[in-house]
DNA sequence: CTTACGGCCTGTACGC
DNA sequence: TGCGTACAGGCCGTAA
């Protein structure tokens, strides 16, 4: 589930249900995930009340009154379940890991079932000096990313514009499935050397990296409603897709008569029409 | 310094 | 039905 739009989506379904509310509970069925748990971590989040739920790249970020900071990231399937106060607990399921139970009775359930994702306590002022959060690079929707940033960054990389954007380092929280539609959208070919891109095309694809982003963030808004019942199962927005997943359809772009392509670029499945795409 | 790749885990879809 | 293979939205450590 998670790139930036998904996270955010999370974030703002969990906000409501979180800020504010005191953990008179914490369920800590694993040492760990990627990463072994900070020490103590049930009774350090046990009391707390949570003051605020912010996102970083595809991190969330929670912070206590305690002065600590719980950093949760979701790897590739780690999902949050929302049961909303007087909803029935159903006993935690096998790849249920973490369990925060509130005051007042709503139950926010950590699930991941290939345990890529992580969680961490650090003081809330040395968040940004985190390990995993130090290295990034910019917000993709704020004004850290530009134009000339971008050029910069991208100037001299012989790497492809593909793996550039997915470098977490020069943009924060793009992700496989957003990368390929920005490049689609931006008519720039995947396999194109970073460092080739000329000032206009850059100029061209840093407001349609936002744009794909902001469309996207809108469109998980509207399945929030399914994600709070509980059940977890997400359709999200694969219907936006243009050409994530769709290899060997026709490109949607009118007038063209291309066929959706997938390449592997650096082990990782990249799709585009290498009519439109160049 | 940049770049490429293996590995972490489990689940699912598909071909035989 | 069972088995093997490929693949999956991320990211780190290592090596060249």
């Amino acid at each position: 589930m998670p790139e930036l739009p998904e996270v955010e989506t999370v974030r703002r379904g969990l906000a409501p249900v979180l800020e504010g509310a005191r953990i008179v509970r914490a369920d800590i069925r694993r040492a760990n995930l990627r990463w072994p748990f900070p020490p103590n971590m049930a009774a350090r989040l046990q009391g707390a009340r949570v003051i605020a739920l912010r996102r970083r790249s595809k991190y969330l970020l929670g912070d206590l009154d305690t002065g600590e900071s719980l950093l949760i990231h979701l790897g590739m399937s780690g999902r949050i379940l929302i049961a909303t106060a007087g909803a029935a607990h159903v006993p935690p399921g096998k790849h249920d890991h973490v369990v925060l139970d509130l005051m007042g009775g709503a139950r926010i359930t950590y699930n991941d079932p290939r345990r890529f994702g992580a969680m961490d306590l650090m003081p809330t002022e040395a968040a940004p000096t985190h390990r995993l959060l130090a290295g990034l690079g910019p917000e993709p929707l704020g004004n850290g990313l530009n134009t000339p940033y971008l050029a910069d960054k991208l100037a001299g990389r012989r790497t492809s514009i593909k793996a550039a954007l997915l470098d977490q380092r020069i943009i924060a929280g793009l992700g496989n499935i957003y990368v390929c539609e920005a490049l689609y959208r931006a008519g720039i070919a995947p396999q194109r050397a970073a460092g080739s891109l000329s000032a206009a095309e850059v100029d061209t694809l840093v407001p349609l990296i936002r744009r794909v982003l902001d469309e996207a963030i809108s469109a998980g808004g509207s399945s929030l409603r399914d994600y709070r019942q509980a059940d977890g199962n997400l359709g999200y927005f694969q219907h936006a897709f243009r050409v994530y997943g769709r290899e060997g359809e026709a490109c949607v772009t009118p007038g063209c008569a291309g066929i959706i392509q997938r390449i592997v670029q650096s082990g990782r499945s990249t799709f585009y029409c290498p009519r439109c795409q160049s």
